[in-house]
RNA sequence: GGUCCAUUCGUCUAGCGGUUAGGACACUAGAUUUUCAUUCUAGUAACAGGGGUUCGAUUCCCCUAUGGACUACCA
């Protein structure tokens, strides 16, 4: 590795919601950053107007922001090399485009749509080996390679619209070493004599990113593996820029696939099996349809950020759970994996799971409290670490901590049928009615008390703990479930537990 | 169709010529138990197939199969 500085850059399309495979591979930028003292940097890629969505960038670098994936430069940050929106960089491009056709590296096209259309289908019904307009095609089309001088005049003089077309080299071998994947060797006539400046002023994705990440110095290049096929080009453009000495190192992260079936994780597999692809609720400005979040489903940010710096990557360790801080020390291209990576929703949930057992009392009350705050109810915090360290080893998100202890703050209004046919004897009432008494007599309402107390009466009197303790958490929780019974009394205090007991003598028949 | 990339339990993965092929999720069983969970213990389960190279291949090479990506004046 060169030792040059490190400078990478996250460059997401505005084009809607960021997928958490593009997260993943903020993710491992951030990282790569961070691991080597680096910056990173933010470069929104918006030059193709027509897919424009509102609401897209701030989405993007909120979701980011929410995961702890911070930038040095960026549309926010500001930075020395700016601006970092490509629409903002427009004037720029052109120059570089120019240079190209004068230096004989690209040329001017006319082709219309039609014409390329008609191009397409002709070679395809002829099965043709090579599809690309490239060396073994261009000929045949209306550019300023094909066409006279003069021809090229006359066009240019009535204003035909026209682009710019890289001329690849005619069956070149084109050798690039990638970080995660070695090296890799492609052939200059399966490429094709791509678009670099379009007719309406753009440049095309291929030219600006080339521009741009020279012009920011970027060092290395990490992407999705769906680019790994315009490496090529863009080795290519770096050559002819002469750029090749200070051309960034590449690294192509493998896919995010689907849970099941084929292909890659999209938004679709998400609504079908109830998890979410965005890391935060989207509502999408045209149809205000909603696609749901990590962040709104409750899971922590660190959970988040956890699962999916192990999708594709291991520290080689057993360990799983890593913080943000250990994963910038640990991060490496030599432990990402070359293959697409299955999603599994399950796991996901298992990571939450992991991260709220790491979370202190108090820190599961407030946020728990909030929970219940926009549910109507009110209780205090201090309660509520009373009752969650009895709950949260059996939830995965603190919004579950909910159906586990809703009976502390509502009284049962009815009773399970089921475990009343079976707990609910003839005996049990008057047996509930003796254990009110052994309840009102103990002077401490502590579950150390109230459980030693009972126990001795149950043993004396031989009657049986599961007779008495499952009819006796039917009465005060209303169903067979819920912690231990007398963490739940102490919780309640006597007087609580006391009007339930008698509630449920008086009710369950 | 073409090009490129990939291929270890159902899933995420460890392994970098010699291992009883390890861990995690999920699943199953047992233990614990006042319910449901948790917890603990145990278990089922993988090198895609075929050729080489080698004393020896999960590991290196080739072919096949399968999967994926790309194949726009989109990124």
């Amino acid at each position: 590795m060169s030792n040059r500085e490190v400078r990478v850059r996250f460059a997401p399309s505005p084009t809607g919601p960021l997928h958490m495979g593009g997260v993943r591979t903020a993710l491992f930028n951030y990282l790569f950053a961070k691991r080597h003292g680096g910056k990173f940097i933010l470069r929104i890629e918006d030059t193709d107007q027509t897919r424009f969505v509102p609401g897209a960038e701030e989405y993007i670098m909120e979701s980011l922001a929410w995961c702890g994936i911070s930038f040095d430069e960026g549309i926010r940050e500001g930075g020395a090399f700016g601006p970092y929106r490509q629409s903002d960089r427009k004037s720029l491009y052109k120059q570089y485009s120019d240079q190209l056709v004068e230096s004989g590296a690209a040329y001017m096209a006319f082709d219309t749509p039609e014409e390329l259309e008609t191009m397409r289908t002709k070679l395809e019904t002829e099965n043709a080996a090579i599809r690309q307009y490239n060396a073994g095609t261009r000929m045949g089309m209306r550019n300023s390679l094909s066409l006279s001088e003069a021809e090229v005049k006359t066009l240019l003089a009535a204003g035909t619209p026209y682009v710019v077309r890289f001329k690849l080299p005619n069956n070149e071998d084109i050798v690039i070493n990638d970080i995660i994947r070695g090296e890799v060797t492609f052939n200059s006539l399966q490429l094709d004599d791509k678009v670099l400046f379009k007719s309406d002023g753009m440049p095309t994705y291929h030219l600006a990113n080339v521009v741009d990440d020279y012009l920011m110095k970027i060092s290395h290049v990490i992407r999705g593996e769906e680019w790994l096929p315009s490496m090529p080009l863009h080795v290519l453009l770096y050559r002819a820029f002469g750029w090749e000495a200070v051309m960034p190192e590449f690294a192509h992260l493998p896919l995010l696939l689907k849970p099941v079936g084929k292909g890659k994780l999209s938004k679709r597999d998400g609504d079908k099996m109830g998890f979410p692809v965005f890391p935060m609720q989207w509502k999408d400005p045209e149809t205000g349809e909603f696609s749901r979040g990590y962040r709104e489903d409750g899971y922590f940010a660190e959970a988040f950020v956890n699962l999916l710096a192990l999708l594709g990557w291991n520290s080689g360790t057993e360990q799983e759970i890593f913080t943000m801080q250990a994963l910038t020390e640990l991060f490496g291209f030599d432990r990402v994996s070359k293959s697409g990576a299955r999603f599994d929703p399950e796991k996901a949930k298992w990571f939450n799971h992991q991260y709220l057992q790491l979370k202190t009392d108090a820190e599961l009350a407030s946020l728990y409290q909030k929970f219940l705050q926009q549910k109507g109810i009110k209780v205090e915090e201090s309660v509520l670490v009373k009752i969650v360290p009895h709950v949260k080893q059996r939830v995965n998100f603190v919004h579950e901590m909910w159906e586990q202890s809703a009976f502390f703050f509502v009284a049962p209004e009815s009773y399970d049928e089921k475990s009343a046919k079976k707990n609910w004897k003839e005996q049990t009432p008057e047996l509930m009615t003796k254990l009110a008494e052994v309840l009102e007599a103990c002077t401490e309402f502590t579950a150390n008390v109230t459980e030693t107390t009972v126990k001795a009466w149950i043993e004396a009197n031989q009657h049986g703990m599961g007779a008495v303790m499952n009819a006796f958490r039917l009465a005060i929780v209303g169903a067979p479930q819920g912690p231990h019974m007398f963490d739940i009394i102490e919780v309640l205090g006597k007087t609580e537990t006391l009007k339930r007991l008698k509630k449920a003598i008086e009710t369950i028949k």
